[in-house]
DNA sequence: ATTGCTGAAGGG
């Protein structure tokens, strides 16, 4: 039956960062100088004719000395991140910056691992409900279609006591996270519980340095959907950090679906101040467990499971030291020496700097520091 | 456009 589980369908590729493929170059080969403050035009062979750009070596210019000041979130021209960019900031920051200045560089090994665990997870979603695609054109609609998909799955939540890829989104340590719950139940103690599914490819379970990510993870979405629920995160700062214009009309199909959902609104503020009363007054606990489960992508055999702890301290002081980067207050880490095989699997390790500096080079001068147990 | 922009997560 169709019960109510809708998800857009932006047309993302259309405003995507492929269409400023040349500042992208222009930041990356800044990375290598950033610290050498004002340099002009430091390289003097490709800098001068960029691919098929000398028209306009002025905005270069003011590129590059803006560069030095600009913070990641200006550079990369975002308003708030991803809570899966902390998480790969977790495993390695600079790795994860890399991700960002090359975007769609994973390999196709990695990328048909990801695929598999992205079906798992879709097929798992299919069991709850159907999706519904409902075609935007703004990021008005696709907000809003957001706040109709947590409009309906609130009360489906308390009366089924079920529910999957819950949209969360809220200010944490002064950036603004947005992310999705893997799944949210009650358990048969009444217990609201996160679980997050982790599929894997072979057999065996994570690495401590994967769970400290996962962790992570869980601990983020439970920091973000108490925020929520106690009324933390107010139409007024979701507004000022997307900048989205609430008087802006709605686009036809986005109308007709909150139609369909018995949901009438007239603009996007109205279905904003909606989804705050929603969460606020649906009687929806704190959660109360975060749940991780590993299995094998090809077998389906559950690994094994973990209950987090949550350490609210913990987890606020890691997220200031990660939007320090963010907001530019200081440079991008690498990994340290002990978590240097993170590396061998890493796809920018022919290009990446930290390994000339600092960190590797210890691990160059003292090679005789095998493991001692 | 002398400018603006974002499905999030996906696994190691």
């Amino acid at each position: 039956m169709a019960e109510t589980g809708e998800e857009e369908t932006a047309s993302a590729e259309a405003s995507g960062f492929s269409d400023i493929s040349d500042s992208e170059l222009v930041e990356f080969l800044d990375l290598e100088d950033a610290k050498e403050s004002a340099v002009s035009l430091s390289k003097p062979g490709p800098s001068s004719e960029l691919p098929g750009k000398d028209d306009k070596p002025v905005s270069l210019q003011n590129c590059k000395r803006g560069l030095d000041v600009l913070s990641p979130m200006d550079r990369f021209h975002l308003k708030y991140l991803y809570v899966t960019d902390l998480c790969t900031q977790d495993w390695c920051e600079l790795q994860m910056v890399y991700g960002k200045e090359l975007p769609g560089s994973l390999t196709p090994e990695k990328a048909a691992v990801l695929d598999i665990g992205a079906s798992i997870h879709l097929a798992k979603e299919l069991e709850l409900h159907d999706l519904v695609t409902v075609p935007t054109t703004t990021k008005e609609d696709a907000w809003a279609v957001k706040f109709l998909n947590i409009l309906s799955m609130v009360p489906t939540l308390q009366s089924e006591g079920r529910i999957r890829e819950f949209p969360v989104f809220g200010e944490v340590e002064g950036i603004f996270l947005v992310g999705v719950i893997d799944e949210l139940h009650y358990t048969s103690k009444g217990e609201l519980e996160l679980a997050e599914l982790k599929t894997r490819r072979r057999p065996v379970l994570p690495l401590s340095a994967q769970k400290k990510k996962d962790y992570f993870q869980v601990s983020l979405y439970k920091y973000i959907f108490d925020a929520m629920v106690q009324g933390k995160v107010t139409p007024a700062s979701l507004i000022h950090h997307t900048k989205l214009c609430v008087d802006k009309p709605l686009g036809p199909s986005v109308l007709r679906h909150a139609r369909q959902g018995g949901v009438s609104v007239k603009s996007l503020g109205d279905l904003m101040e909606l989804v705050f009363l929603s969460l606020t007054l649906s009687d929806l606990p704190a959660i109360d467990t975060l749940k991780l489960e590993y299995v094998h992508q090809e077998t389906a055999t559950t690994l094994g499971t973990e209950i987090v702890a949550f350490e609210e301290k913990e987890v606020k002081s890691k997220v200031r030291h990660f939007v320090a980067y963010w907001m530019g207050r200081r440079d991008p880490q690498g990994v340290d020496v002990e978590e240097a095989w993170k590396c061998r699997t890493c796809d920018y390790v022919d290009i990446c700097e930290w390994r000339r500096s600092s960190g590797m080079l210890s691990s160059l001068r003292e090679p005789k520091a095998k493991k001692l147990k």
